[in-house]
RNA sequence: GGCGCGUUCGUCUAUCGGUUAGGACACGGCCCUCUCAAGGCUGAAAGACGGGUUCGAUUCCCGUACGCGCUACCA
């Protein structure tokens, strides 16, 4: 079997609305209901949010209700920071959900009509449930816990990507296959309120990592327990570090924060999340969320485990940035310079613009931008010399070439990329030089380094002014032979 | 140990039994060039192993190896 064929039985369609196999959507005009349920856990991971992402590009591929549920039973670890932490995560990656906490205070407003959203706030509910086992004779008590009588048979799992397993009890659950749903201390675990909360929640499709699929017997039999049909599993595929390791808190990248403090374009982060465990039918790799939404099938989604290439993230921000609207760039990269202490308002708003948008092509991360535009924003007299670009390019042999340019650029008609790239050329052509050795020596003299935007583009944004100040400044400090 | 899932270039992947096994990232070379890039051209690079089935297997089946997950009164 290819890694795109159809598991499903030979009478299921084999891909697009895997709902139409499920009776209980077919003859329901209710929407479908898809969730994401985060434990807060003081961080976003890398594979949480591309579990939300799948989540959300199914749920709005078929025009499903996104829920976000959070699941804080342990109240101690779990804080409002920590449920905070999840919601900024995604709402910075565009992962807008249609119900769930609208804060990360459990007590707080939320959105929807099927709540509350956070375990922690739920304790009725589960009380009521599980007396309702109870009741049945499915569940009881045993040393202060309550345990479920779980089936002995071996269960058949649906799976929308992996197909059809049979799971069967392992050595150990043979000898003891009724699982603890309510510990000792009162608190019910998490394939208990999983499952009721899905079924409370009416969810129909149930997307999440594959590391649920063992534990997904037991939540199909906690469903027939209530007599209520399971939703509709897809078991996603695992991201790992670059050395096929599992990927843990500890490793780099694992956290969204990451990517939000290194200024990655969400939208390539959910590109390159979305390329992760799933490729589109039709091809093509660069696209937006909303695209990507538009064809996404749960058929399509990988089987394999894949490895986390932070170099082709970084390609994928590269693409995306040098498209969005160079506004767009701008106003991403003011706040930028901000955080890092760039002093961009001291200076008129569509010189810092000029000077934004003279490096958006670059496509660098947004945290690099200093590197490339921060002459732009310091004193003439100000300009730190890149050591190494300084002894390069401002050496004695440069001295009258520099002052020559001077002398050109002080007495330039129109003060244009285009005159100013004549100008020079014409210099170098007069003086019987190649244009090098008077390029480099201006760059470094007007940004200090040896890389930066084309240089007649910064020129004209930096101005006659500035550019005469600076290049001054630089003569001065050439050392003398 | 048990129960599951997986295995195509270094990485992400295409391939619905017959292909010179394609693309992308990364890497090398050439061209272009005001720096760095970008762009164009180009190079190297893969079916874990062993059995079957078949006229023919990367593709279907079995086994082995390896990897991953689960095996909790964690989630």
């Amino acid at each position: 079997m290819t890694a795109s064929a159809s598991p499903s039985a030979p009478s299921a369609p084999s891909k697009t609305t895997s709902s139409a196999s499920n009776p209980l959507i077919l003859m329901s005009s209710t929407p479908a209901r898809v969730r994401f349920a985060p434990s807060p856990t003081g961080y976003l991971h890398i594979g949480g949010a591309r579990t939300a992402l799948f989540n959300w590009l199914y749920a709005r591929h078929i025009g499903a209700i996104f829920v976000l549920r959070i699941e804080d039973t342990d109240a101690a670890r779990n804080t409002q920071e920590a449920t905070d932490v999840i919601l900024r995560g995604l709402r910075w990656l565009g992962l807008d959900w249609d119900e769930g906490p609208v804060t990360g205070d459990p007590t707080g407003p939320s959105r929807g009509d099927r709540g509350p959203y956070f375990q922690s706030q739920r304790g009725t509910i589960y009380k009521r449930r599980i007396q309702e086992l109870k009741d049945r004779g499915l569940a009881y008590d045993d040393a202060g816990a309550v345990r479920f009588r779980m089936r002995r048979d071996p269960v058949v799992i649906h799976d929308q990507i992996i197909g059809d397993i049979s799971r069967a009890l392992t050595d150990r659950e043979q000898e003891d296959p009724d699982f603890v749903i309510v510990r000792s201390d009162g608190l019910p675990v998490f394939h208990f309120v999983n499952v009721v909360d899905d079924i409370e929640m009416g969810i129909t499709h149930v997307v999440r990592g594959e590391d649920h699929v063992s534990n997904t017997a037991k939540h199909i039999a906690l469903f027939e327990a209530f007599g209520v049909q399971p939703p509709a599993y897809a078991h996603i595929p695992l991201i790992l570090n670059p050395d096929g390791s599992k990927m843990s808190k500890r490793d780099q990248g694992a956290s969204i924060q990451t990517y939000i403090d290194d200024g990655y374009l969400p939208d390539a982060v959910t590109n390159y999340l979305s390329l992760l465990g799933w490729t589109p039918k039709e091809g093509g790799e660069l696209f937006t969320k909303e695209e990507a939404a538009q064809r996404f099938e749960l058929g399509d989604v990988h089987r394999s485990n894949a490895r986390f290439d932070m170099k082709k993230l970084e390609h994928f921000h590269f693409e995306h940035v040098r498209r969005i609207a160079p506004a767009r760039f701008v106003e991403l990269g003011v706040d930028t310079l901000r955080r890092l202490g760039v002093n961009v308002d001291a200076f008129p708003p569509a010189y810092t613009a000029a000077a934004l948008t003279s490096v958006q092509e670059k496509g660098k991360l947004f945290r690099e931008l200093p590197t490339w535009v921060d002459f732009f924003f310091l004193p003439d007299d100000a300009l730190n010399f890149d050591p190494e670009a300084k002894a390069k390019a401002l050496v004695p042999t440069a001295r009258p070439l520099l002052e020559k340019l001077r002398e050109r650029y002080a007495s330039l008609a129109d003060f244009t990329a285009t005159a100013l790239e004549a100008a020079l050329k014409q210099l170098a052509t007069d003086l019987a030089v190649k244009a090098g050795p008077l390029v480099q020596p201006c760059r470094v003299a007007c940004t200090g380094r040896t890389v930066g935007p084309s240089l007649y583009h910064l020129l004209e944004i930096l101005g006659r002014e500035r550019v005469l100040a600076r290049l001054d400044h630089a003569i001065a400090a050439i050392p003398a032979t």
